[in-house]
DNA sequence: CCAAACCGCCACAATACTGCCACAAAATTG
DNA sequence: CAATTTTGTGGCAGTATTGTGGCGGTTTGG
């Protein structure tokens, strides 16, 4: 089972790692080494943007300077533990400051590691896989969902985004759209789609499945060249797009 | 799921802890700080005779330091790591050495934790204390507390909460949204649900989770926009919304 | 260049689905 | 046992979805 598409570079698949810390000096010089091991970096410089950023797109780990403009890390950090959805996120935090309260308060709050500034990058990436392997150990729930450049599909919360963006399909919209993305880049015939979306037994005109991919496409505004007519065949999804 | 029963004193469960050092001082100092914490910890002053007590006594965690007479920490821990038993036993080096080519080659073997002498007791305690909870809660799969922005859920104490403010509502009506929420993101049928709900042997009508989802609606307030209908599907919990 | 096939698009009718209500049955409580 | 709460059922009405036929433009192939 397929876990998440992503796409980096030549198409691998990669961790997303959060940077949260104000100085840009920092965050670039630990963004550099991130990418260069492979992952995928995001940054912001307070935490407020992190709450947005993380809501839309849960990043795999967190790196946390806990000195910020406006809400500060630790509260930052609390929060994240009170929420089901975040709370098994990995904390890392990269402090200035080495005294023994901060390190026991950000414990208690239950980060999962501690680095104090300066630290070595080499050392760095290495805790980071450190607690990405631990987490990788205990993660077992497979996400169904599909992601083409800035179209994305959720089958088990059946839901399409496009930008982002919920599109509102309807179901038959979605079995059509989820059947032709599942099989990216094949021609799929009117046959194909009646069988997989109305199923087998079903004795019906095949330009219905004109009208649904009608539809669909008004839905999908300028994505909707994703959807291409094979003439004298019928449907295919191909990704090959604009940004 | 229980691991172990380990009377300490007044009867308390304790983790076990093995101290693997040759200077006496620093493991009394440990010891003795550990103890009082309420771990159970045995101690060695080197490896060989660490493999034997590991044979007969499986510790929740390992203190070790990478200097020891005869065979030496890191290939002690490539010993632990081969073998299915002890592999996942977490283990924690105290070094006196801070040079990063020996972190580094800890962390290969998949070490847990690295901590420099001298260290601090409380920091020391406040790191064991964050292995062992992530160790615990790898075992201990069922959540019963579930929170999405406002609304919470608390399954031993079966009640919901929507801003902190305990919603009254009925057996059914909470079994319904507590399987909802466990089940986040994912739309639920009406048959999903009555199975959940209602258990696999009920005749029922499907229409009857539409009455019970509206009743429940009903109490949700603002908050019951994170109740998706699923047109043609059935219903899905969404936590995407206000604060 | 023409006819046939094919597809985009539209409008309309038929259908399916769900919110909502009211009421009865069942369970719970005092 | 009576009062109250909770649960199951049916139905109505509004709305969203779906199937169908047809018109017309475009491509294909002779």
């Amino acid at each position: 089972m397929i876990h998440r598409f992503c796409y980096k570079g030549a198409g691998i698949l990669a961790e997303q790692i959060l940077i949260i810390d104000k100085e840009p000096n920092t965050v670039d010089a630990i963004r550099n080494n991130l990418e260069q091991t492979g992952y995928k970096v995001m940054t912001t410089p307070n935490a407020e943007a992190a709450l947005n950023i993380i809501q839309r797109d849960l990043p795999d780990l967190i790196l946390l300077d806990p000195i910020l403009p406006g809400m500060d890390g630790l509260t930052f950090c609390k929060h994240l533990r009170q929420e089901t959805r975040t709370q098994d996120v990995p904390i890392c935090v990269l402090s200035a400051q080495n005294d023994e309260i901060n390190r026991v308060l950000a414990f208690e709050l239950g980060v999962d590691d501690y680095l104090t500034k300066p630290f070595s990058l080499r050392e760095l990436s290495l805790r980071i896989r450190i607690i990405l392997k631990r987490k990788q150990k205990q993660n077992t729930q497979p996400q169904n969902r599909l992601t083409y450049g800035i179209f994305s599909l959720d089958k088990s919360a059946h839901e399409a985004f496009l930008n982002h963006q919920p599109l509102s399909l309807t179901v038959l919209e979605f079995q059509l759209l989820a059947t032709l993305m599942e099989r990216v880049g094949r021609v799929q015939t009117r046959d194909d789609l009646l069988n997989a979306v109305w199923g087998y037994e079903h004795t019906a005109n095949g330009r219905m499945v004109d009208a649904h991919i009608h539809r669909m496409r008004s839905k999908l505004g300028k994505a909707q060249s994703m959807i291409r007519t094979v003439r004298g065949v019928g449907y295919c999804f191909t990704p090959g797009n604009p940004t």
